[in-house]
DNA sequence: GTCAGCCCTGGAGCGCACTCCAGGTCAAAC
DNA sequence: GTTTGACCTGGAGTGCGCTCCAGGGCTGAC
C-alpha cells in the first residue's frame, strides 16, 4: 500500500525538473522541509511540497541564484515574524528582474535592427552592413 | 607616438567588460579579426572592433551562448553570400529571447502576487500564506 | 639605470548549478 | 528465489564563462 504523494520521478515530470535536481534542492536547503518518505525510504512529495518547489522554479527561472532561494526558504522555515525580511528579499529580486527585462528588451531591439538590415539586403534594397 | 585606437583597458571600460574577457573573446574566435597591435605588441582596438564587440555584448546579454556568437562571427568573417544563414541564426535567437521574456514575465507576475500577499499581511488585512 | 605601470602569453582555477556514477536496498512480477 | 526497476546515498565530474596567475617585455619618469 503506497504512502500518499508523488514519487520523485512523477514530481520531476510534473515540474519539469530532473530527479537529480530535486534531490539537490533538498540537500542544499531550498525546500521547507525534508520530503516525507515511504516505509522503504523513497521520497513521497505531497501537495505542499509541490507548491513550494513550483515557487522555487519560478524564482530560479527569473534568475534568482540558489543562494538567495535558500535564504528565502530559511526565512519561511523560521516561521512568522520575519515577513518584512521576506518581502524585502522578494522586492529586491523583483527590481532585479525588471532591470534585466529592460536591458534584454533594449538589446533585442538592436538585434531586430540588425535583422532588418539583412532582410533589406536580401530583398535587393541593399544598404550598409 | 601612440598607434591609433584604444588600449585594452580603455576598451574594457568603454564596453563594461574585463580585459580578461576581451582577450578571451579574441582567443575564442568571437571577434571578426585579430585586434591590431602597437609596435610593442599591445592591442589597439579600432572603432570597427568596438562596434563589433558591442554587438557581441548585446547577443551575450540577451542569452546567446558563446558558441553561437562564434558561429555568427564565422559567418560574417566568411564574407558576403551567407546572409541567409546569418539571418536565420539571428531569427532563431530572437525567437528564443521572446520566449524567455514571456516566461520571465509570467513568472514575475506570480512573484508579484506573492509580494501582494505579504503586503496585505503586514497591513493587518491578513490573508493566507 | 631602475622603477612603476601597462601590457603580453599560456595555462590553471573558480563559481554556479546541476548531472552522473557506483554500489546498494527494496518490492512486486514472474 | 531471482530478476526487474525504481529509488537510495555520497561523492566525483561536467559545461559554461570567465578570472586569476606566474613569468616576462616595453616604455616613460625620475
Amino acid at each position: 500500500m503506497p504512502s500518499f504523494g508523488l514519487t520523485i520521478a512523477e514530481t520531476a515530470r510534473a515540474l519539469g525538473l530532473s530527479t537529480d535536481a530535486l534531490r539537490y534542492y533538498e540537500r542544499d536547503g531550498l525546500l521547507l522541509r525534508a520530503v516525507p518518505r515511504s516505509t522503504s525510504g523513497h521520497r513521497r512529495y505531497e501537495p505542499q511540497d509541490l507548491r513550494w518547489i513550483e515557487l522555487v522554479t519560478k524564482l530560479r527561472s527569473t534568475g534568482m541564484p540558489i543562494r538567495d532561494v535558500r535564504r528565502y526558504a530559511e526565512l519561511v522555515r523560521a516561521g512568522e515574524g520575519n515577513e518584512t525580511a521576506r518581502l524585502e528579499l522578494l522586492h529586491a529580486h523583483r527590481r532585479q528582474v525588471l532591470a534585466d527585462l529592460a536591458q534584454v528588451t533594449a538589446h533585442l531591439s538592436a538585434i531586430d535592427h540588425k535583422i532588418g538590415i539583412y532582410e533589406d539586403k536580401l530583398e535587393g534594397r541593399s544598404l550598409s552592413a
